[in-house]
DNA sequence: GGGACCGGGCTCTGCCATAAAT
DNA sequence: ATTTATGGCAGAGCCCGGTCCC
């Protein structure tokens, strides 16, 4: 009960109050000791207690006094009626607390009503409970600011699930495949509900991942779901269903042998085994159809796909455009072939840079499409040469 | 100088359905 | 019976620069 403690540490009178009426919710701003840099931190008349709010005496009224709460705290109530009015029933909340709290981490008054207007069960969850769940996210990250951020993108990767003991033994879990402390970072910063995953769903990932690497003759299966999930930090968001339908799509559509395979799926193929496999069937067609009106061979397809992957990734309409626009700027489908990393540019800047060559007179015939498939310091360096010869 | 290859950085929630808990 | 917890889904790229080798 640290944060207790430190409740108890306050200079206010802390009375033992029952809910109270909207108006009476204005507490005066007091500092807590332990906020360094402190922010003001509006306390609710509470006693420090996990938990503490209203006893369900009668539940029209007390249901009044919630909302008037979270009116008070800027909450959007209209939303947490839509998105989860069952918290609106309960007898015990915590909303004064949770936004004391979350004040005090360095959230803003806004940041503090839109998580609880976005996930609402937030305010059941004790002082206890959030002070654990605080300090074991704080295993990861530096500062409380960084949680801060993540909180106001997704409120309910932090707060939909309860069991602390869980994400402690997911973090351990996690750390135990080898992943490094920027890794654990950067996965809980890009896909924050891993860590809100039961440790069973990882472990079964996990699993998997291993089962292919061992199925395809690999035979160092834990480098093999590091290498995997340090290149897709949201494999283990989606479903073992799902991963494994796009890797056979994979293996049946490419028919590469499984050493290649292998390579693929721990290398550039990563990225897309957490697209919906559905859509990556699609784009994989949009690719065949699109080459096949070019005159291109099956083999073509395949050659494009394996050498790059992330093809998959852009969609139909977006990989028709750029390829008509590569042509219309004069380069060719084999060019495209050869060098697909071109693909990876927007349309935008390959336009702009088509438009540049051009009245320069540049031959991609002669040349290559390389000076397209760099970086704009790259680019701009080729572009001055090319001036002053 | 410059092409080829590669890895890295940024980044992804909000909703629904259903099982489990109360 | 209702709420809570959990699993799963749709959605859909772009850019930079290091290093090696010629």
């Amino acid at each position: 009960m640290i944060f207790s403690m430190e409740l108890m540490s306050c200079t206010i009178p802390l009375l033992h109050f029952a809910r109270r009426p909207a108006v009476l919710c204005r507490w005066p701003l007091v500092q807590l000791s332990s906020c360094q840099p402190c922010r003001p931190c509006t306390l609710s008349p509470k006693d420090g207690h996990q938990d503490s709010g209203r006893k369900e005496l009668g539940s029209e009224n007390q249901n009044r006094s919630l909302l008037e709460s979270l009116v008070m705290l800027g909450v959007d109530v209209k939303m947490v009626q839509r998105r989860q009015p069952g918290v609106l029933k309960r007898s015990f909340t915590n909303e004064q607390g949770l936004a004391s709290f979350l004040q005090c981490k360095g959230a803003s008054r806004e940041v503090v009503a839109s998580i609880i207007s976005r996930f609402p069960r937030a305010i059941s969850r004790s002082e206890e409970h959030l002070q654990e769940r605080w300090q074991l996210w704080r295993q990861i990250f530096l500062s409380d600011g960084e949680i801060v951020n993540i909180l106001a993108r997704s409120p309910e990767s932090f707060f939909r699930s309860s069991d602390n003991s869980n994400l402690e033994r997911n973090i351990i879990f996690l750390g135990s495949l080898g992943l490094s402390s920027k890794d654990l970072c950067r996965l809980l910063t890009t896909a924050p509900r891993t860590f809100s995953n039961s440790l069973e769903l990882n472990r079964q990932m996990v699993e998997l991942l291993k089962d292919v690497c061992l199925s395809l003759g690999g035979n160092d299966p834990e480098h093999f779901v590091k290498a995997v999930l340090s290149r897709n930090l949201y494999i283990l968001i989606r479903s073992t269903k799902r991963i494994k339908a796009n890797i056979e799509f994979l293996q049946n559509t490419l028919a590469l042998s499984n050493g290649k395979l292998l390579e693929l799926l721990q290398g550039q193929g990563a990225v897309i085994l957490s697209l919906s496999n559905g859509y990556l069937m699609k784009n994989f067609k949009g690719i065949q159809q699109k080459l096949l009106s070019h005159g291109c061979g099956k083999d073509d397809v395949k050659k494009l796909v394996t050498k790059y992957p992330p093809v998959l990734y852009i969609s139909q309409e977006n990989l028709k455009d750029k390829i008509n626009c590569l042509q219309k700027g004069g380069v060719s489908m084999t060019q495209i072939i050869k060098k697909p990393k071109v693909l990876e540019f927007s349309i935008k800047n390959l336009t702009k840079r088509l438009q540049i060559l051009k009245d320069i007179g540049y031959d991609f015939q002669k040349n290559g499409i390389g000076i397209l498939d760099s970086s704009q310091r790259r680019f701009d360096a080729k572009l001055q040469r090319l001036s002053v010869e």
